[in-house]
DNA sequence: ACAAAAGCTGGACACGTGTAAAGAGCCATG
DNA sequence: CATGGCTCTTTACACGTGTCCAGCTTTTGT
């Protein structure tokens, strides 16, 4: 396997392989931290991580593709901390909207991560699509999780509309329509008109 | 005036800049249309107007730029267009949702143009803020349109909450997740379901 | 008609992304 | 211990964006 191409590195890769896949994902998230996504130079990356640029792009196709796959990992952590500990004891309503809040408030902690990664996501570079189902499933949990056993009518349509509630926003905050402290905000706004009695 | 700097332009061109402005617009239309964000190049543009590269970046600071310029542009004659002929007759959720299609029938007819144009729009560049509030306006004037005289409860969370499915659909345009044809049903799908009697 | 102003050109450049080619180091197996 | 097979490195390149600068052409006012 000289010099395979990513597509092969991307199902089973080696120990040593693995730890260095690590190290780029770290340092894509550490320098989006700081810089956002303009910080985030491959070059750079690779630097930090201990390796050369082409060996970087033996492991992400491309700069939206690394960032991406940060996100997905990031994404995965909060998705499982929403699962493990659910929300108990309020109303519907209220317990839905807390979920809510605890799935988006990392945001407001490294706000130029997220930005940074959600301009990847929304790049519209080809190496991304493999990502998306991840993203969709991950925040349709959110969603479905905030719900929990409340019963509505349109559940199906309902987790939808918040969905797309939600992804409006992070995008937004690309655009500087929305600000970190307003995804929160917006999410519990929806989530109430959709959820009140009718 | 010898070479003014970008800026200056925007406010108050010659009869003559207005034409070159126009003709890189169109030209930036054309190209769009045809092979999308990738097709638009700004030397390409620039040949297809009759003018030099540098001469495009002194009317369009970016790409970008350009293409959230034509973006304004059609969104603007689409305002037009909808608050000239609203929708008479039908229940006040079919005309919603008749207008709401209307709002969105040109993304079917040119598809790149507008998956392009949105593109530039979260490409998250600083020259395109400008846009921003022109965007807003326009879409929400669509939604309120649509809303027309109907009574409703939290109009304004409605209003928010359109926008956002909207914006949402035209992202997962970029991103692939959304077909061009979907994006009319998800934004009747919502209307639906929030203007459901409560 | 002459000169200033407006508008544009040509060519070179800096920068970041992504790729290609050739070779160096390492570690197993024979 | 030498011979493959891997993995990574170095160096170089192609490409598109965005900018700089010196000078050209056309229009405009007097």
């Amino acid at each position: 396997m000289t010099n395979a191409p990513a597509e092969v590195m991307t199902r089973s890769l080696s120990p040593t392989q693995a730890a260095t896949r690590r190290r780029l994902l770290d340092a894509a998230r550490e320098l989006a931290t700081e810089g956002g996504y303009e910080g985030v130079g491959m070059r750079r990356v690779a630097a930090h991580a201990g390796v050369s640029a082409p060996t970087a792009y033996l492991y992400f196709s491309s700069k939206d593709h690394l960032l991406v796959d940060v996100l997905v990992d990031l994404v995965g952590q909060t998705t499982e901390t929403l699962s493990s500990r659910p929300r108990r004891g309020q109303s519907p309503v209220d317990r839905a909207v807390a979920t809510l809040r605890r799935a988006v408030q990392n945001i407001e902690k490294a706000p130029n991560l997220y930005i940074a990664m959600t301009r990847a996501y929304i790049s519209g570079s080809r190496e991304v699509a493999h990502a998306r189902v991840a993203m969709e499933s991950s925040t349709r949990r959110w969603v479905d999780l905030a719900l929990g056993e409340s019963e509505v009518g349109d559940r199906d349509a309902i987790v939808r509309i918040l969905e797309a509630v939600l992804f409006a926003n992070m995008v937004g905050l690309v655009t500087g329509g929305r600000a970190p402290g307003d995804v929160a905000d917006e999410l519990e706004l929806a989530a109430r008109t959709l959820l009140r009695e009718r």
